[in-house]
RNA sequence: GCGCCGGUAGCUCAGCUGGAUAGAGCACCGGAUUUCUAAUCCGGCGGUCGCAGGUUCGAGUCCUGCCCGGCGCGCCA
């Protein structure tokens, strides 16, 4: 199946030709129009390219018009304001590429037409990295749904993407843990893979009080840091039985949100960090080095960096007292990432206090010539989630807020949301089962918290509010879960399987609902390339909410079009090849949000 | 003190390299309905884009200064 060149894409190749015949060099600027009384795309060249040509932009414009060739492209353009160049896309051009994507669900036909990236690169993912010492909270939710919804956009685009869950099991807690664990389950070490910790949180703050309280524990909770950290066999064994038992809570909520990661805790690079700091040592010997010993401290020092006092900052790679930090770890992390894995890409998903953090590693690791130009390291910051009130998300104690009671609360509240639906359901078409009714609340439960995070710019904080992100009404997971559970229902109304529609007939663009639904349509691709290039996830929640509107409109019976008693059926077929296709782009920007569709609810 | 993020309609938020009369949803008011799942659709109301200057054909967007809120600034992550 040929892959189809976006109308955007391809007016812009137009108006470059055009310009290039006046001998004219730049950016044709073509965007959609905001307003469809201007045209369905808009070009803003002339005004910029006539001031540098010293001419007026609207004659401009009118040269570029008059040798545009585009007429089987858009009807003729029309100049307005001081030069705007306006199109309307002929219907006939809109159906001709939509009757190229033919119905079926095959894995080339999955892609509706979308090109991937032209040069496929290797991304590494850095994303949610929970502490093992405790459970998950609300604050890992941020990083793991907009980590895997930008893995799982470029991996659409064909790149190779690994995501790396950078969990924290290696800091100085961890032999206080260890040593807890050692008094309270005496028997783990004769059966490490059988240890249950219920409750991670209050495991914690057990050994915590005794570390605090207890001088003996104290000393041999330092101890066992130590001999974790020259890999003593049978604390390491402790350990792991700990780790693993506690990725084993957190994986429990990856599974239920379909996020599919790679453990690679802070111990997996525990001896690239040796190799980082011999690297460095080996720098620190030159004349001029950026690397030097500072208060004892293995530093890296960098140009634009300084402290509160306005002295020198440097990134710290190895404490005074040898111990290693995050920035030695954030450092391994590159090592890894470029020379095991290859990566020409790397993104870090962590919040945004960590900036500075992330721009002083990224600034050491090119000033020591670990990274070349040819490879990006991006921090992919995000703001915080907030209560609903705007205050930090705690508990009524104050304390943090698990993930997983988060997220039951949110499936709790997203069951009653349907079971009201349903009372008042006269289709029949949705007795549920106990087992579907379960299945529906949670997918609806788990969409709106994800489609609510990622329906927000990536910058802002936010505030959680179930009752928004679980309105049936507005931008919210409900609503695109109904529309597409509305489109599989014509389906099922009209007997058809949407993936066996005849393709020989054509897609005819008759109506205003349909011109207009054939148009979004053809913008999925566009967007989807724009949310990859600058990574705005919310435009994509954005292009979807329009869609699912566009499709409300084309669907209505005061405003819209009959699909299943159309006739003659020729337009029968293709308002169902549109139904088809719109339930096909649903289906794959949720599925590229990380959010599940369902046929009924 | 320096730096980062935010300040847009009553509320929650969009606003892409500067573009046309600043958008959407909620709320509120009005209309549509023998349902193709109305969890819908149409219309209305509603904003000195924190403040003041500047740049230009054009500024929510860029520059300068200031105000408010949050966060960060040497061995915690």
């Amino acid at each position: 199946m040929a892959t189809l060149k976006s109308i955007q894409t391809e007016l812009a190749d137009r108006i470059v030709k055009a310009l290039q015949s006046i001998g004219l060099d730049g950016d044709p600027l073509v965007f959609p129009s905001q307003d469809s009384k201007f045209g369905d795309y808009q070009s803003n060249c002339a005004m910029g390219l006539g001031k540098k040509a010293a001419r007026k932009p609207r004659e401009l414009a009118e040269e570029i018009v008059s040798r545009l060739q585009i007429d089987d492209i858009s009807e003729p353009p029309q100049i307005a304001g001081p030069g705007f160049i306006n199109f309307r896309i002929k219907p006939a051009f809109l159906s001709a590429i939509l009757a190229d994507i033919p119905p079926g669900s095959d894995p080339e036909r999955a892609r509706l037409g979308i090109e991937a990236a032209a040069s496929p690169e290797v991304v590494v993912v850095d994303l949610s990295s929970p502490n093992l010492a405790k459970e998950m909270h609300v604050g890992h939710l941020r990083s793991t749904v907009i980590g895997d919804c930008v893995a799982r956009c470029l991996e659409f685009m064909g790149h190779t993407v690994h995501r790396d869950n950078h969990v924290g099991d290696w800091g100085t807690q961890f032999g206080m843990l260890v040593a807890h664990l050692r008094h309270v389950r005496p028997d783990v070490a004769d059966n490490p893979s059988q240890l249950v910790i219920h409750d991670l949180e209050t495991f914690y703050i057990e050994a915590k009080s005794r570390f605090d309280e207890d001088e003996e524990f104290k000393k041999e909770s330092r101890e066992t840091v130590v001999a974790l950290q020259q890999a003593d066999p049978q604390t390491r064994l402790i350990w792991k039985a700990f780790c693993d038992e506690s990725l084993r809570h957190c994986h429990a909520i990856y599974d239920r949100l379909k996020v599919d990661l790679v453990d690679r805790g802070e111990s997996f690079y525990a001896d690239l960090m040796h190799e980082v700091v011999r690297r460095l040592e080996i720098l620190r010997g030159e004349d001029d080095s950026p690397v030097r010993i500072s208060d004892g401290a293995l530093c890296v020092f960098l140009d634009g960096f300084t402290t509160r006092d306005g002295d020198p900052l440097p990134v710290i790679v190895r404490k005074a007292d040898g111990g290693f930090n995050y920035a030695s770890s954030d450092l391994a992390t590159i090592l890894h990432r470029v020379e095991q894995l290859g990566a020409t890409r790397i993104i870090y998903v962590v919040g945004l206090p960590q900036k500075q953090h992330f721009e002083m590693v990224f600034a050491a690791a090119r000033k020591v010539g670990w990274v070349s130009e040819d490879v990006s390291m991006v921090h992919l910051g995000f703001g915080s989630m907030l209560s609903a009130t705007g205050k930090p998300f705690k508990t009524r104690e104050g304390g943090t807020v698990k993930l997983k009671d988060l997220l039951d609360e949110a499936v709790a509240k997203a069951r009653k949301v349907v079971e009201s639906q349903l009372d008042d359901d006269k289709g029949g078409d949705r007795a549920f089962t106990k087992e579907e009714m379960d299945h529906i609340a949670e997918t609806v439960g788990l969409a709106a918290v994800k489609y609510f995070d990622l329906s927000h710019s990536l910058a802002g904080d936010y505030k959680f509010d179930l009752s928004t992100m679980l309105s049936l009404e507005g931008n919210t997971a409900p609503y695109m879960l109904y529309a597409y559970a509305r489109i599989r229902s014509i389906a099922r109304k009209a007997d058809v399987d949407f993936a066996g529609l005849p393709t020989d007939v054509g897609i005819s663009l008759d109506h205003p609902a349909e011109v207009a639904l054939a148009l979004k349509l053809l913008q999925f691709g566009d967007t989807l390339g724009t949310v990859v290039r600058d990574y705005r996830l919310n435009l994509l929640t954005e292009y979807l909410f329009e869609l699912a509107k566009t499709f409300s409109r084309f669907y209505d019976k005061k405003i819209g079009v009959r699909i299943v008693d159309a006739s003659p059926e020729s337009v029968r077929n293709s308002r169902l090849r549109l139904c088809d296709l719109t339930a096909r782009t649903l289906k794959l920007g949720l599925h590229l949000l990380g959010i599940e569709t369902l046929d009924r609810m």
